[in-house]
DNA sequence: GTGCATCATATTGGCACCAATTTTGGCAAA
DNA sequence: TTTGCCAAAATTGGTGCCAATATGATGCAC
């Protein structure tokens, strides 16, 4: 599914604004594929509900629902936090840097990076953190919840004050993690998955 | 997606083995319908991992994994019991009396129904159990887990006393909650779940 | 008799066309 | 000026056809 990778993409970035109809010629075009594909794609998405398909008329980009994010947020605290025992067992010296080097690459992205860099590296630091679980299942749950919400993150990541405070959360994991700190590592990974759902 | 329902129920219910190939023509021969439904519902189950999608070979029912099932029992296990409190604190006298008639359904079914009608009955249970929980994504997100290791449940909901123990727990399940007992409602789903993958 | 290359067959996957439905624009009437 | 209606344009969704690809059988060489 490279084309839906694409959208969702520019999804993501903003290309493409909430409620915004996404029209098969269009993408055919702009992608350079068939409508099959097009179709396709659209499909998918509007199963990973990044889109949504009205029959005859089309589909649309997903309007953000305040309570819908809230309430799959709610779902990545009670798997993230639940992963944690395992994580810490898990973690050896080696890894720990690892993901330390992972929260340093988000800090250069917030630094010299685009917005969608920043939301790569902020993936690559939650994805290095939970792939210590045994169970591969819950990367690939919180992988694609995350992916659920990710439409409206365009505004609510754009403040400095914000994405600095991701930061030295991300630090205070590690910080947790190399200390074995179960109790402080579920509080912080609350408090930061939270995070973006002030008012 | 009716025609992916259908798919579905067959695959649940044996007629399609683990790791037979569904030929398109044949599935649109058996369902009355075009090419276009077939691949489009094929594509659906492929993405909620009932089949998969070998490019130019096509579909195979999914073959059945313990690893991977046990790995999803267990997130089941993290999710229904996350939402114990919050179904206790939400239950009232006329929703607890609702869901032991669901308990009581089940035990009907296994008295009198299908191996299918057991697990809808079973499913209706969990559904107006979980149904309690203030956050509507999480019943979605279990039923959608759910779904993605019953292929390999034919086998294991087949003896008597497998289904009555289950029954028996599915009345623990209510009295627990009755009791507003959060500790013992935890305990009875957590191996009431995690039930099926004994060896 | 066995192994390998080749060919026939069956199946998938994409493409172009066509029908069905919705939206848009214009026009007339109140 | 506004409202209702009708026609035209645009868009979606499905059907049929054809190429690309994998599979299994056949025949040939060793």
């Amino acid at each position: 599914m490279d084309v839906a990778d694409d959208i969702a993409r520019d999804v993501r970035s903003g290309v493409f604004a909430p409620g915004m109809w996404l029209k098969q010629i269009d993408l055919e075009q702009r992608y350079g594929c068939g409508r099959t594909e097009v179709r396709r794609a659209l499909d998918y998405l509007a199963q990973k509900r990044l889109v949504q398909h009205v029959p005859n008329r089309g589909y649309h980009v997903f309007l953000p629902d305040g309570d819908r994010a809230a309430h799959i947020l709610e779902l990545r605290v009670i798997l993230e936090t639940a992963a944690v025992d395992s994580v810490i067992a898990q973690s050896t010296a080696a890894e720990i840097e690892r993901i330390r080097g992972l929260a340093r690459q988000f800090d250069e992205a917030i630094l010299n990076g685009t917005i969608l860099d920043q939301y790569e590296a902020n993936l690559a630091f939650h994805r290095g953190l939970l792939g210590l679980c045994p169970n591969p299942e819950l990367l690939n749950l919180v992988t694609e919840l995350r992916g659920r919400t990710s439409s409206a993150l365009a505004g609510q990541w754009s403040t400095r004050a914000r994405v600095e405070q991701s930061s030295r959360e991300h630090h205070d994991m590690v910080d947790a993690l190399a200390a074995g700190d179960a109790e402080r590592l579920r509080d912080v990974i609350a408090t930061h998955i939270r995070q973006p759902q002030r008012k």
